[in-house]
DNA sequence: AAGATACCTTGACTGAGATCAAGTGGAAAT
DNA sequence: ATTTCCACTTGATCTCAGTCAAGGTATCTT
């Protein structure tokens, strides 16, 4: 069914044409991009990509959270990625993956062949520029991460989490600073418990201290309210006027 | 001095010649970026670069060793990279420092202006290849510690570090995978600490136990010996036979 | 030579988060 | 309707690393 949604379509319908490694593409190149895609669909807690496995796509998250997965050999396993809708999956030149790649939601995927898609890349500095950008990106977003996994407390851990999938949402939000931000995890406790280095009883208690204290609402385990934007992130540490309140 | 020994150098002569962002470069490509590049030396302690503060330059490192450091308003501190000879700082398109850049040794770095940088990348794929592919290196880089700081013990902690800086020196080491790994700390422990989410004390305590344990062997405070890399990778919690030993 | 400074080590105690265990609630299966 | 299952919550206890404190050692200063 999800799989039927996105077949044959045109990128230029693509939801996330203006933000993926193609958005910066003309009319051409996304004819040649067209040519070699194809989609593919994933059932939430399906695993997309093997670590170790050889990979033969590269491509797009085009709805749905994927995530990038290291397990030790004691079965110990830490999230190192949260991939959401526009962001890349794989990397030109490597033969094998170096994590697993889960769904934690239902998630459809543009993918592409990866030896076109590397033949491509290099006569169309367009996707070559784009794909070092979002690289950029990720890599500061994974630097911020390890000072939250290295440095910040529970509370300050969740609060911080809690923050960026907030962020994420607001882009719809009213201009009024004060409304209420509310949107669902996406996530389980547990999933979340790999994201922040803990255990799922530790995010489970730190979530209800969060509540008890009001700084945000439930409704269900999963229906989040945040009444006030400037207190959870007080909460979780960061510099109460950094980036995105003003 | 040290600035003296790489003013007016040839490209062609730089130690980092063949890993650093410039590797690809054709000796034309090479001579756009003598025109442009110029060298600085900094002492052990500087600072580089202060987080937030406009960057007009992007460079390597030639030599040294930097960090780049995460800093919360408390105080607390989270090293979140570790810059060797050959490494890239700044971000092309970037207006100011994410991250304070802290010269950890002695550092000597080839910088360039970064608006003549950013065009020359504009029209030379060479560079602006090998940049995506040392942003990609360092974002595994930063996954797998990411994996660290998130899941180990402070004894794995510790081992996973000594092991990272054993691989690097090791290139130079002899065949002989038995042969004894000697080196230098280039690290305080207080900068051990910042890196691996730990106190100082936390550190010193590790280290000494496992230099009573045999693991390490110790010379002062900060030259090492490691007898046994295969067992310094256990106490990693590494895969033994991943990567560094076949 | 004596003091100051920076870096490191070690000990005693504390506490945040892990572990172990039991129980709750809601949705799907039979 | 009740059983099963899964995600989650809550409690009791334990432990690893943090905190506070004292002392050691090498180098630099005066």
């Amino acid at each position: 069914m999800l799989k039927a949604q996105f077949d044959h379509s045109n990128c230029s319908d693509c939801p996330i044409r203006h933000r993926a490694v193609c958005a910066h593409c003309d009319a051409h190149e996304l004819e040649e991009l067209e040519d070699i895609k194809y989609y593919r669909s994933f059932e939430a807690g399906q695993t997309i990509i093997w670590s170790g496995d050889q990979m033969n796509f590269v491509g797009s998250v085009v709805s749905g959270i994927a995530s990038l997965t290291q397990t030790m050999e004691d079965g110990r396993t830490q999230m190192v990625g949260l991939l959401l809708p526009s962001d890349f999956v794989g990397r030109p030149g490597r033969e094998s993956a170096p994590y697993d790649v889960l769904a934690t939601t239902d998630v459809v995927m543009c993918c592409f062949r990866k030896k076109p898609f590397e033949e491509l890349m290099n006569h169309t500095p367009h996707i070559a520029h784009r794909l070092l950008q979002m690289t950029l990106d990720e890599l500061d977003a994974a630097r911020e991460w390890m000072l939250v996994l290295g440095r910040k407390t529970a509370r300050e851990k969740i609060a911080s989490l809690l923050s960026i999938i907030a962020r994420r949402d607001a882009s719809i939000a009213p201009k009024g600073k004060s409304a209420p931000i509310v949107f669902d995890l996406p996530l389980t406790r547990e999933a979340m418990a790999d994201y922040l280095g803990l255990t799922l009883e530790t995010v489970s208690r730190q979530i209800s201290a969060l509540k008890k204290e009001g700084v945000i609402e439930l409704e269900g385990k999963r229906h989040v309210t945040i009444p006030d934007m400037r207190r959870l992130m007080d909460e979780a540490g960061d510099d109460s006027d950094g980036g995105f309140l003003n």
